[in-house]
DNA sequence: ACTGCGTATGTTATAACATATCAATCCCCT
DNA sequence: AGGGGATTGATATGTTATAACATACGCAGT
């Protein structure tokens, strides 16, 4: 089965213990604590290949007795975004795992509206037009948001069929 | 005084009404109703070169007897982002006006984080690394945020001094 | 005028997302 | 052992968005 940018894993019990391997190798060398909080936020995150909303990380938060008011939920997110360990997608108002965290990227997504499938792809968005826009009127960027929303292969066939 | 963008215009006044003439004219050729929340929703939009939240807009709606409960601002809000006459910044969740509606087109925003100011250029997600991406897994496209936020030409010279 | 139908509005309630605040605890460092 | 910063716990509240249902309006056909 064939990889294309995110949308299947080949082994997801391995891309999650890498993923989790490379978050506590990232925190060690910059003296970030990778709590049990975070640490279980971000496993949850791994788990899926879709956004999840804060409340859905902390309802699983709470089942297993880490916390259980929204705050618990925000800052365990917030760490893991501004380690680069995830993302949030704006268009969801939900919070993905990043698929390759250290990197410092500009990432971009595409969104499954059929399986609510999120994967991640890469821009330059200083390169293209955005870019060009922004150099134009003396716009100095500092983040970006880059999300398409469609169908992925799979749901744009069964929708044809 | 230069117009990069849409950081600044020349006339507001005369904007506005080139705007709501357009939305007229364009509502009149497609059937649809620019009702009197609706029409006066888009002035308030008009009205700034920043993006307003549904509640914002549902307040001054409010004051004018226009409605007070939420679903009136979010209705409102919905037909003229789906008419094309004003867009959602997911980034913020809040809508601005549109600076050229009509046009079929994926807009890009710059967001200024100092002045609040919402300039709209234009993209061509499909033709770019994003497009390549998509192409890539198949994935069918329907619709595209693009949002940058940073500092405006202004501000920037303003957190420099 | 009456009816039926579709669109738009009014209204209530609530869901979903997010943060402010302050106290308590943990952990590292000296 | 003690101080200081980061983390967590807990309460409350703020903000954004929609579900659900009722009513009013405009218009076509009779």
């Amino acid at each position: 089965m064939p990889d294309p940018i995110g949308f299947q894993c080949r082994d997801h019990n391995t891309c999650i213990s890498t993923m989790l391997a490379q978050a506590h190798d990232h925190c060690a060398a910059l003296g970030l604590r990778l709590t049990p909080v975070r640490r279980r936020a971000l496993e949850i995150l791994l788990a899926e290949h879709r956004a999840l909303g804060a409340y859905d990380v902390l309802g699983r938060l709470a089942a297993e007795g880490l916390g259980s008011q929204p705050p618990v939920a925000y800052r365990a997110l917030d760490f893991l975004v501004k380690a680069g360990f995830a993302h949030k997608i704006e268009a969801l108002n939900a919070y993905t795992a990043c698929v390759h965290p250290g990197h410092d990227h500009s990432p971009a997504f595409l969104i499954c509206r059929g399986c609510q499938t999120v994967a991640e792809a890469s821009t330059a968005p200083a390169e293209g037009r955005l870019g060009d826009a922004a150099r134009t009127a003396g716009f100095v960027i500092e983040h970006t948001v880059v999300e398409a929303t469609g169908l992925c292969s799979e749901c744009a066939q069964q929708a044809t069929a």
